[in-house]
DNA sequence: GCCGATTTGTCCGTATGTATC
DNA sequence: CGATACATACGGACAAATCGG
């Protein structure tokens, strides 16, 4: 679907820099040769290095020029700034990824669960709760609310392989935008009986609230990861105070 | 510094936002609306409109508006998707902080040092151990290696205050982009020298590289919180594969 | 220090495409 | 179908910062 020319001109010089085509601190061509390069306006070369920018790829310097400033990543990250399934993931990092679920029930929002995951009140959900392998290992436990009114026919076959995927391809829907929390808390007795947590007493946990292309949270979904597997990456860009 | 039109559209909008203005779920005011209300071209307010997206305060839905999706916060953050200084963050958690320098030396980088920080081989390094109260409790364990050739002048009692501060107000330095990876590591025995860690037997551990505007790395730190008071929130924004 | 060439930053007006209603 | 709304793209103008002569 993005044929759009700035995403593919992005794309382009994504990989250039990942296969360092360019190397750690060099200049990248100026923009008016990319515009000749690429065969377009100004605007769509600045749209692609600014999405390069905002992935700290780059840094635009006025006057000088743009600055390769990726580093190739060591370690294999878990999580990144971007949404991603575990699916994916798992597949980035070249894993194995294995769902078995624990639970899938319907509920209704009462008070207390509502403010907790921002759905309103009285909203029908349904509730998982699924175990992670990576290459046959337990490593993730997962706590699911989702927006029943928008994938009523949601199966515990589905969740066992991705509901994104499902969402996505076969509902044909878009996942947009997710509100992200990273915390530490203490094990529970839940996480001490399907994951081993070798003397860790604590977890390692992202709760996450999502919406979807109309601006509609549908999910909502507190992930405890075993700490010695967790790893999640991000890059920041300073904005003047004032 | 930041007068441009699109910077002050965007942070009135927020404004709006933040104060309720617009209530959660409501539309805005169309783009051709907005450039009639602030007399600018329709770019501008479209760059308005794209950094409140990607701040995760409203939804671009093509052909039916923008939705406001912010929900004020609940709890306090000590962290942010932003680069902020501990000075900064204590301030707007409303918080009182306090810093205890526990070391200050000088160090070049060796060859294990220099893969772990990402600085060359042979860099000139400030080696910093910080200790940091909030509320004079003690909470957060910093080590902070600082490119000594950007700040010769550099003192225990600029570090005592805020390094962030004197980089930009005094050596009018610019800070730009930081590389952030979150884990979860076992307790130290410095950890539990100067913690009180409370039966916890791991940190949170934020590391980042932190880069200047001429792209030049200039800070490694790796920032060890106690995990009762640690949060870091984030919005992020899914890309379609492919 | 000055000047001109280069490079990025901001802004504008317009045209066209696509999705929604 | 037409009107409205956002998405993409173009070309041009000027400002601000940098660099070399």
């Amino acid at each position: 679907m993005p044929k759009a020319k700035y995403d593919t001109i992005y794309r382009d010089l994504k990989e250039k820099i990942e296969t360092e085509c360019f190397s750690y601190q060099e200049l990248l061509p100026s923009e008016h040769t990319l515009v000749q390069e690429y065969g377009c306006s100004r605007n769509t070369v600045r749209r692609a290095l600014a999405e390069l920018a905002s992935d700290g790829y780059v840094q635009p310097m006025q006057g000088k020029g743009v600055r390769n400033i990726f580093q190739p990543i060591t370690q294999t990250s878990f999580t990144v700034g971007g949404i991603e399934s575990f699916l994916e993931s798992a597949l980035r990092n070249h894993q194995k990824p294995r769902t078995k679920i624990l639970q899938f029930a319907e509920l209704e929002t009462g008070e207390k669960i509502s403010r907790r995951t921002g759905f309103p009140l009285g909203t029908q959900l349904f509730y998982l709760q699924r175990l992670r392998y990576l290459d046959d290992v337990p490593l993730i436990l997962d706590h699911n609310y989702f927006l029943k009114e928008l994938m009523p026919g949601l199966t515990p076959e589905i969740a066992e392989h991705s509901i994104y995927e499902y969402l996505e391809q076969t509902l044909g829907f878009t996942i947009t935008t997710s509100k992200r929390t990273m915390t530490v808390e203490r094990v529970t007795q839940v996480d001490e009986t399907y994951l081993d947590m070798n003397d860790y007493n604590c977890m390692a946990v992202i709760t996450s609230q999502t919406f979807n292309a109309d601006g509609i949270q549908f999910e909502y979904t507190q992930s405890r990861h075993r700490p010695d597997h967790f790893q999640f990456q991000d890059v920041a860009v300073r904005k003047k105070p004032g």
